[in-house]
DNA sequence: GACGATCTTTGACGCAGATCAACCTTTGCC
DNA sequence: GGCAAAGGTTGATCTGCGTCAAAGATCGTC
């Protein structure tokens, strides 16, 4: 079963999970199949590194399934991660000759990878696919502007609550519709890499888990298995507003 | 004196100090013109909010002198800084109709700015604005994510070394090459605003600069004006490697 | 079915940084 | 010159989270 994710490579633009979510989405037939001719799939395992910190980049791509982090790390061991890349999440920079941070696939993994030069050379031509990643860029920022305030100010508690009401949000937002109910999902982060996220240490993060289960914003099934029975009541124990949210 | 810094305003691009490195550093004489007709200056005393979060954004635009903050706030009053804008600094995202962060200056400052919607039309047809505009988000993304390892993974005296080295770094680009012989600069910040900026408080903030003075890391006259001897010791102290940088 | 590896939980203890409080310095205003 | 406001420093105390440690749960392998 070691393979099992590989063989589940989609070959057509026109089936891609991510075609209208990608950094293609806003292309065009002719220019699709531009793209379709530079472009290739590969699959990681889970827990296997796509890049490291320094290592020349080959190629850019999209996280086509499966989830992976960037973190970025201090000589003495400390690491912090940066992002959490999603389905249709772009990976490396265009004009950057080298990785700034280690991407690590978490689950099995499958990119929709563009070499790198003729890539940046088809984004000259193509203000599609530039305005796309300036779109997709700006909303990046964003995350990593709230998530800012997530490290810098709140409590243990609430970075967890925060945590999950992200992963819950972001959860429903593929299993589209049915904002109604509880929200049921699983964590795609081991407990330390959620500490990695948060700025927290492990054992903080399991107390705050237990604690949370105690108080029943929320429900565990095993480790991973999470039910949200109030998610207004969780955004309060995030410290956000459970009406209307920051951004539109 | 009120007024001190509204009289100096620039009023032809080809004099502006930031015309090679902000929004419109791509631009050729042309676009410039075409620009320069939808531009317009305003001028902001220290301490004068720009914008308020959730308001209307009528014009975004490019800090020309001067210093501002972002800052993002919880309801219970919590505040985060989320970016130091500088001169040539975007200010206000294309796209997007209502402010997501509090903007304010906290120096005298001026920016040049252009009403929201002839911007957007411009942009689309002028792909040397939307390519400049992508390359700084993507530094700013960058940024952000730098900033995110010290507010999650370092300590108050680390901290607040980053963010002097940030400053000295960045006040020697501006008063360029000069490499060598000690730094100096000023601070732009109060002890508050760096709390806010480092997610410390105003106490831990003060007690961590005098440390750093006692041992020699840093040399203070007043309050605000810094002398780094020598800036390798400085980027230890910060937890960061002296030998070369991470980006570029 | 015993064993090791990986992930997780829980407890005891200590410390970095928050909180609360007092006081100093500088600046502007009457 | 006196006074208030804003910014800054320093001390005493408290506490949330880190650190160290032990042990439980789950899973794959021999």
């Amino acid at each position: 079963m070691l393979n099992e994710s590989v063989k589940a490579v989609p070959r057509e633009c026109g089936d891609c999970p991510i075609r209208h979510r990608a950094v293609c989405a806003r292309c065009e037939a002719d220019e699709l199949e531009h793209l379709d001719k530079i472009k290739y799939y590969r699959s990681f395992e889970a827990g296997q590194t796509v890049i490291w910190a320094g290592d020349k980049m080959e190629f850019v791509g999209s996280v086509v399934s499966g989830i992976a982090t960037l973190t970025q790390a201090m000589e003495d061991g400390r690491t912090q991660m940066v992002g959490l890349l999603l389905p249709s999440d772009f990976v490396g920079r265009p004009g950057r000759e080298t990785a700034a941070y280690d991407v690590v696939a978490t689950t099995d993994m499958v990119m929709c990878c563009f070499r790198r030069k003729p890539f940046e050379e088809m984004m000259v031509v193509t203000p599609h696919i530039a305005q796309r990643l300036l779109e997709m860029t700006l909303d990046e920022l964003d995350a990593a502007r709230e998530w800012m305030l997530v490290l810098g100010r709140k409590t243990a508690r609430e970075k967890i609550a925060s945590l999950l009401s992200i992963i819950a949000r972001r959860d429903a937002s593929l299993t589209f519709g049915k904002t109604t109910g509880p929200m049921v999902f699983d964590l795609p982060l081991t407990r330390e890499a959620m500490a990695d996220y948060l700025g927290l240490t492990l054992e903080t993060v399991s107390r705050q888990i237990s604690a949370l289960r105690k108080d029943g914003v929320i429900v565990l099934e095993g480790k991973r298995h999470v039910t949200v029975p109030d998610f207004n009541r969780l955004m309060e124990e995030a410290g956000d507003d459970s009406d209307g949210g920051l951004l539109a």
